[in-house]
DNA sequence: TTGTATGCAAAAGGTTTGCAATGAT
DNA sequence: ATCATTGCAAACCTTTTGCATACAA
């Protein structure tokens, strides 16, 4: 998605387009990886002299909400354990940040091709959607998309 | 899996049998969510007087290692984010914690029963394994899987 | 007895927040 | 002109580490 779009997304929401918000935007959108906002921050700062790490955090806060960006599960630092080594899959509730096992045996898909050599061991599918707290109570806050603490 | 296996995959590998790792793993055990190093800590401490909150930590990376435990993906805190809204899938290497995209169509399958009225929005899946790096150089180091920051 | 694990407390990260100033519409 | 966003710095919370002591084998 180019900056004419990103601006347009903004407009149509009445958020305004400030140019941390680009500038953000256009670093998570040119990188493979998946950066944290720290990363990002680290990236841009050397360039763009004034520009706030808080801020950093406010703008993917915002992104997310906007659905121009999203949070991407990783085993990281608030890493979460569980004790069922076997293979089972997650629902994982995009309202609240619930995430459920779902023990199931599911036909796995094969990739024809994979980008590198990669080494298959197993896999687990992440389910996305809402689970059924969520769906009966509040109408989900289009800013507040998944808090966590 | 009980105590007494437990127990016995300890001594296979050499690793003292410890009271603290004895309730993380059994506390683990008990749990259908997934919780964090502190949300254990928390649980625990009251029952467990003495209990420090750094050995929980340092328990469960000897779990992991141990293959008793597995780190569960998450967005949790230390937030990763994607500019790429659209569905793709991920291979996460165990042993570097690389997570690499996987852009391609895959027949997502479908589960017949789930657990809770659950609305299902759209899935991804994530490939474990070993990426081309790792398999090349280092030998994977059972006690140290997947180490971040 | 020997080597590892633990507790404690301090340090190190990473993330969020209050408030005044700035800036987009 | 108006209201949201930003920068700054402090607060907060989580996780890690050093070192002396305790403990499993």
């Amino acid at each position: 998605m180019l900056k004419q779009d990103f601006e347009q997304r903004c407009r149509e929401r009445g958020v305004p387009v400030t140019w941390q918000r680009s500038a953000v935007y256009e670093a998570l959108w040119a990188r493979e990886d998946h950066p944290t906002a720290d990363d990002l921050y680290e990236e841009l700062a050397p360039k763009l002299p004034g520009l706030s790490r808080a801020t950093v955090y406010r703008v993917l806060e915002t992104l997310v909400g906007l659905g121009l960006a999203s949070r991407v599960a990783h085993p990281g630092a608030a890493a979460r354990f569980d004790a069922e080594t076997g293979n089972h899959h997650h629902l994982l509730c995009s309202s609240c940040g619930r995430l459920i096992d779902l023990e199931a045996v599911l036909p796995i898909p094969v990739p024809s091709a994979l980008p590198e050599a990669f080494d298959i061991q197993d896999a687990s599918v992440y389910f996305r959607g809402t689970c059924a707290l969520c769906r009966e109570t509040r109408a989900p806050d289009p800013r507040s998309t998944s808090k966590r603490r």
